[in-house]
DNA sequence: TGTGTAGGGAATCCTC
DNA sequence: TGAGGATTCCCTACAC
């Protein structure tokens, strides 16, 4: 149910917006930057499955995900945590882009993009930046990010004079994985452009079909890794994840789930800030 | 036929 | 030093 509800919310939210054009304006650069034709794949598949009634005044979800609504600047925003995405891209009407962060989205398709404007991310596992009702505004978590950063780290000499330098993990800090990974870029809302959530409730998110290498390589970045990592390589990886039961491949291009156990740890530490 | 994606085996690397 | 996890390389299969 809060699937069809999460659905209905981001099938009506890309109708109302009306294409391509709604996407722009004020809306930070990523907005403009959504793979279209994933959209586009994406709703002629849902809208099969969607309830037509839907009322943005839904009840909570049992599993914590919410659907409501509130007024944020004078305009009316319906959260939803289906994305970091629709949470953010309903604030675009209104949304001051921090200029921290927002300023620096993520272009992230297009020869205009350049690796250094990745470098204000800043991620730790422990704090990842989670759009939902509670945390209103991510912007000053990512703020905290940068805050947090520090030119020193445990593997920075590799980086070092890297125009890619995503801070990798401190020193003492648990190895981080890769879904772990993952998840953290879900629930940022410039990495919608490369990787989004499909079905957030059952942990079901896709990459982009023209981004996913941008990920591929933040990855590759924050591990330090000798060669650049791609995405038939972070697939291989992810592929491995299925022998474990942490992720799963749906049937789907580019679509992956995260296992419900492993999906409740991540959303478990996501709210330990 | 070419391209993109998926799946997996195996060796290697890295960290704890 | 071993285990766990990730990376790297390579191959095959399949859909479009």
């Amino acid at each position: 149910m809060l699937a069809q509800m999460e659905t209905m919310a981001c099938v009506t939210e890309i109708k109302l917006s009306g294409g391509r054009g709604a996407w722009s304006g004020i809306a930070p650069s990523s907005c403009s930057e959504v793979d279209l034709e994933v959209i586009e794949e994406y709703l002629k598949e849902h809208s099969l499955e969607v309830q037509p009634a839907h009322t943005p005044a839904s009840p909570l979800s049992a599993t914590g995900q919410q659907t409501h609504t509130l007024t944020h600047q004078g305009t009316r925003i319906i959260e939803n945590s289906w994305s970091g995405q629709h949470a953010y891209e309903w604030h675009c009407g209104s949304y001051t882009p921090n200029k921290e962060y927002g300023d620096k989205a993520l272009p992230l398709a297009g020869p205009s993009f350049h690796n250094n404007q990745l470098d204000h991310i800043m991620y730790t596992y422990e704090a990842p930046t989670y759009i939902d009702s509670d945390s209103q505004s991510s912007s000053s978590q990512y703020q905290e990010y940068q805050d947090l950063s520090s030119p020193s780290s445990d593997r920075g000499g590799r980086e070092e004079g890297d125009s890619l330098s995503v801070a990798p993990l401190s020193a003492g800090k648990r190895k981080e994985r890769l879904f772990q990974f993952l998840f953290e870029m879900l629930q940022t809302p410039s990495m919608r452009s490369c990787i989004w959530w499909v079905q957030s409730s059952s942990g079901t998110f896709q990459f982009s079909s023209q981004n996913k290498e941008r990920l591929a390589q933040l990855w590759g970045q924050r591990k330090g890794n000798r060669k650049p990592m791609t995405y038939q390589k972070m697939a291989r990886a992810l592929r491995n994840y299925s022998r474990t039961g942490e992720i799963q491949k749906v049937k789907r291009k580019l679509t992956y789930r995260f296992d419900e156990k492993t999906l409740r740890g991540l959303q478990g530490h996501s709210h330990t800030i």
